[in-house]
Formats: C-alpha cells, sequence, structure tokens
DNA sequence: CTGAAAGCGCTTACAG
DNA sequence: CTGAAAGCGCTTACAG
C-alpha cells in the first residue's frame, strides 16, 4: 500500500480510500492510485485489515463430520447465510470428539471469527464462556451447549419420535424396538425419552430387550436387530434413532422371512427407492443450519437478551415400511 | 498482551515467550504470566501473529456444492490432510457459477490463506495468477484449471466410461444412451469422450438420438431417459453420466415394462440396496481431496517443479443392473 | 479533496 | 534469562 501511494504520488489515506471505494477522492486521482494498483499487483491484506477494525467477517462451524450429508446440507445452508451477511465460512470436523470440538472452536476464536456455529460434541462447554465475554457469539445447533447458557436451535426430537411410534402402534403393533445412539448424546438421549413416554401412554410396556443404545457401527446395529428378531416373542416393528442405523437395519430386515416394520428417525436420500420404501420422521437439516445461522448474525447485530432455544418440528413420511401391520 | 506484561510486571518479549512456549524463561517468570494471562482473560490474537509471520496457516477450498456428498466426502478429506497440517480450512460452494467461484477464491486470498483447493467452475482461472505470484499455491481438483498451468488431481473420466461401457457392450447391448452434465464442464466432456471411443472402437455406431448433455436436473433426465425408451428401436441400455442422472434413470427405468440396463458413473450410497442394484463407475471422492490436498502442503513445504497433473482411475463394481443382458 | 501521525496486537532482530 | 525498539499493513481520528 505503501508503494501503491509512493508510485501514485499521493499519501496511504488515499489508497485506503480508493482500495475501499470510499467518496471524496478526484476521479483523477483515483486512476493515478489505480495504475499503480495494477502496476504492482496490490492486493489488500485482510489481515491488517482485522486488526484495526472490529469483525473479521468470518464465523466458524464446528459439527461432526462434514462428510454425513445431514451435517453437509447443515454446512451449506450456514455457508448460505453467512455469505448473504459477507461473510466467510471456517469449517471443521470434531468426529463426535470433545477435545477435537475445543481445539476447533478455539482455533476459530484465536482467528477472532464473529461468531460460532457448534453441533456439540463435548459435554462441557464452559471452555468458551472467556470467549463469549470477549464478544465472540455462539449459537448451538442439533444439539444444546452443556454447563453453558447459550442459543440453541434444536428439533424436537422426543415428539418427533412420539409420532413415529405413535404411527408404529396404531398399525397394531405392541412389541417396538428402539435403536439409537450412544446414550452420552443428547438427541439419542431425547429420542429414547420420547419412545419411553409414547409406550407408557398407550399403556404399553417395553421389555428392556427392545432397548439398545450404543455406537451406530453396523455391526452392532446388525447384532442387536438381529437378536431383537430371534426367540419367542420377537419384536414386530423396529424404531431406527438415525439414518445410519435406519440403513443398517433394513440390511437386516430385507433378509427376514416375515416383514417387519421400521420407521426411521431422518430422512435420507432414495429412502422412497427402496423396497419396501422407508417411512421416516424427517429433520430439515438446511432449515435447522439456516436458523442458527440467522439468529447468530442476529445477535453479531446487536440483538441482546437471553440466551434463545428455537425447536423445529420432525415430519412424518409415510412410504411403506411404517404400514406393515403388526 | 501489553496488559499481561503490566500485570506480570515484565516486558512484552516475555509474554509473547510464555504464550508460544518458547524455552528461556524462569519458571518463577512463567508463573508470574500464566497468573496474569489468567486474571485478564487474556486469548493471543491470531490476526496480529499472521500479520508479523509469513504464513496463515489456512487454506480455502472452493467446490461446487457442499451439501453434495461427492464434495462433502472430498471436502472432509482436505480437512483432515489440513489438520494433519495444523491448518485451519474455509470452504465455500460455487454452485457452477463462475463468478462466485472467483468471488471465493479472491476472498480467500485477501485472508491470505497460504493456499487453495478449487473445484473449478470458471471456464478462465487466469484471474489467479496475480495471487499464485504473490505465493498462493493452488491446487484444482476433480476438474482442471482452465487457461492457466497448475496442479490438478482428477479422475480419469475417460477411463472409467470406458470401463463402464465395455461391461455393457459385453452383455449384448448395442443402442446404449449416454446422458451427461453440461458440456461445458470437463467431466462431462471427458465421459461422452469416453463413450464415444468406446462405441467406435467396438465398431458400433451411435444414433445422436442416445446422446443427451444439459442439466442433471431431474425433470430433463427423466424426460430424455423417457424419451429415448421409446419408437421402434430403443436403447437397451443408459450410461448415467454422474449420480444424480443415475438416480433418475432409475426411477425411469423401474416403470419399464422390460427390464433396461444401467451402469452409472459415480457410486452412491444405498446403490446396493435398490432391486436391482446398481451398477456403478465408482470415483474415489476421500482420495482426490486427500491427494489435492497432499499436493498443495508439499507446495507449500517447498516442493518446486512444473506444474503435475494426478489422474486416479475409477473402478467398475458389478451390482446387478449393468448385467441386465442385451 | 488530501495527508501525516498514531495505533491495532503481535513478532523479529538486537542488545544487555 | 529479559526487554525496548521497530515494524507487519492496514484504518481511525484529526488537521489542513
Amino acid at each position: 500500500m505503501k508503494d501503491v501511494a509512493a508510485r501514485a504520488g499521493v499519501g496511504l489515506k488515499t489508497v485506503s480510500r480508493v482500495v475501499n471505494g470510499e467518496p471524496g477522492v478526484t476521479p483523477d486521482t483515483v486512476q493515478r492510485v489505480q495504475s499503480a494498483i495494477e502496476a504492482l499487483g496490490f492486493r489488500r491484506n485482510d489481515s491488517a485489515r482485522v486488526l484495526r477494525k472490529g469483525r473479521t467477517a468470518s464465523v466458524g462451524l464446528v459439527l461432526e463430520d462434514l462428510a454425513d450429508p445431514f451435517y453437509s446440507s447443515l454446512s451449506r445452508a450456514v455457508e448460505e447465510v453467512a455469505r448473504d451477511h459477507g461473510s466467510l465460512l471456517f469449517t471443521g470436523s470434531s468426529a463426535e470428539d470433545p477435545e477435537r470440538e475445543q481445539e476447533l472452536a478455539l482455533a476459530f476464536c484465536a482467528r477472532r471469527v464473529d461468531g460460532l456455529v457448534i453441533v456439540p460434541a463435548s459435554q462441557d462447554h464452559r471452555y468458551l464462556q472467556p470467549e463469549i465475554a470477549a464478544g465472540i457469539a455462539a449459537v448451538f445447533v442439533d444439539r444444546p451447549a452443556e454447563q453453558l447458557e447459550a442459543d440453541a436451535v434444536l428439533t424436537d426430537n422426543a415428539g418427533g419420535v412420539r409420532e413415529g411410534v405413535t404411527h408404529l402402534i396404531r398399525q397394531g403393533h405392541r412389541r417396538i424396538a428402539f435403536i439409537g445412539d450412544q446414550r452420552r448424546i443428547h438427541t439419542a438421549g431425547e429420542r429414547l425419552r420420547g419412545y419411553r413416554e409414547t409406550m407408557a401412554d398407550a399403556g404399553l410396556p417395553v421389555d428392556e430387550s427392545w432397548v439398545s443404545m450404543g455406537p451406530t457401527a453396523a455391526e452392532r446395529v446388525q447384532a442387536e436387530v438381529t437378536r431383537m428378531l430371534q426367540g419367542p416373542e420377537p419384536v414386530t416393528a423396529v424404531f431406527a434413532g438415525n439414518n445410519r442405523v435406519s440403513v443398517t437395519a433394513l440390511r437386516v430386515l430385507v433378509n427376514q422371512p416375515r416383514p417387519v416394520a421400521l420407521v426411521g428417525f431422518d430422512d435420507f436420500e432414495l429412502a422412497d427407492l427402496l423396497s419396501p420404501a422407508v417411512t421416516v420422521v424427517a429433520q430439515d437439516p438446511a432449515r435447522l443450519g439456516r436458523t442458527a445461522a440467522q439468529l447468530l448474525f442476529r445477535r453479531l447485530e446487536g440483538e441482546t437478551g437471553p440466551p434463545q432455544r428455537l425447536e423445529l418440528s420432525g415430519r412424518l413420511i409415510v412410504r411403506g415400511s411404517g404400514e406393515v401391520a403388526g
């Protein structure tokens, strides 16, 4: 910039004005500065700019796995909102590892992102307290913050499961399995709660052998589903706690002699093309992301007030697998 | 930092040493500085750091659509490599819009990313010349740079299609459709070339009504496949130019009275669970991303030499839909 | 309309 | 082992 000023024979401030398109410069001067910029191949260094101004016009997104279709849709939505607000987006996957979440979030903070959107992996978000105190906005999405009062945008997990399980009960099922993700994950716990409450409300007992919580690795899910289909009183329906469970459960059910009903949490591509097509309780990941990002930018624009918790509802999509009679 | 120094009663440089874990500070002094840091809630500002040091320890990734499973796998792989090198990742979707690609790439450059990984949407990458001259490394992935000599990591698209089409010919098909993406997209052109060459090598004529290039919107693909299945001499097999085309084609084929063979470019989740399961020529998006990112970091570590073009091969996965006899 | 000075928060030589 | 000075490349008041 100094070189540009020298070459154009003007002051530093004038170059700054031209570069930023500020008014109050003679067209003639603008011209001279422009030529100098081109001749020298000048490119403004935004790091220096950031140092002087408060905002960096960037936000950070920490999520579970960028390669998971659910989170990649969410990311894309966050990206669009950030773009609308002139912000760039840092992304990072925590891989469900609390330390990695913290590492990423703090690294983004050290770069002085204006705000963070976080899908929590950690059980304790107090490490963000100093950052938030220093003015970085944080919105949690898909799961709430732990040990920290903060904005959160969630799906009504228990309510969604309630819809799905009620649907199975209406088809005549009594012995309904619930296969979910690890208990410590907030969404998994909420979904399990939805299942238990619905069964209780319908006056149906739950045999603990019908419930299985743990990693969604195919081997585990496959073993559990297989086990539940054996014995004198096998389950006649399966509620799958997320899309990964659904897919694995489906692979098992397809090979069963008698039909078993399936309803899954989360929609997934091609669910309608499978046979039977899969009935699901769909979340809207793009809407989750969009809502969270919009809330974040409202905070950045100065909206104060207590932390908000927004809940989006799930939607039952009937396709066939959930309508197998019990 | 100044405040920390004052409070600890030491010089600025000493604080810097402690913050960066540099040697040459008495444990006693370290202790005092640490307490001051905690008391003041000090957080190092990496923007200032970046301004002094050369590197920003960040890279930018511009791709087509973060929500597309192909690109989200690629992103995740780039992210992992960046992480291994201590770098953060900016991501942005061009949505196949050349201007948006340029906007994103230049915005990343203004933030002084160390390097860029780009899935091109633009037909002219000369706009990056000044950035590259200024020391920003750039590696193109999935598609090569246009009008610019640069590193690129690609799939052997023509070769992959050759494998798939040869497979169909072996099953006895003669009238094989090719439905691809827009012609201006490099990969689409290469795949079409693979199709034409394979047909020619087998001595099979290509009726131009069997070839359709254009947007992968479901409506267009559906109309084209339907059209090709009509008339006295309909096609007996379809080669789908990418995963989106495959899915739509499949929806049409499922409703046909007589079986029609299908081979698709790109693998996709659940392809094996459909009936028939879909035979594909699979790319490895994670490997594309990893390879590109590794090349980028090698450049950043000082590897010189002419631009490289790496080609990964596709892999035919036989599942059923491609084995329908012709 | 234009510019010189001060400062954002750090690091890099350099000196003690 | 420790620190004062200069500077990274910009912007923010302020003065002309």
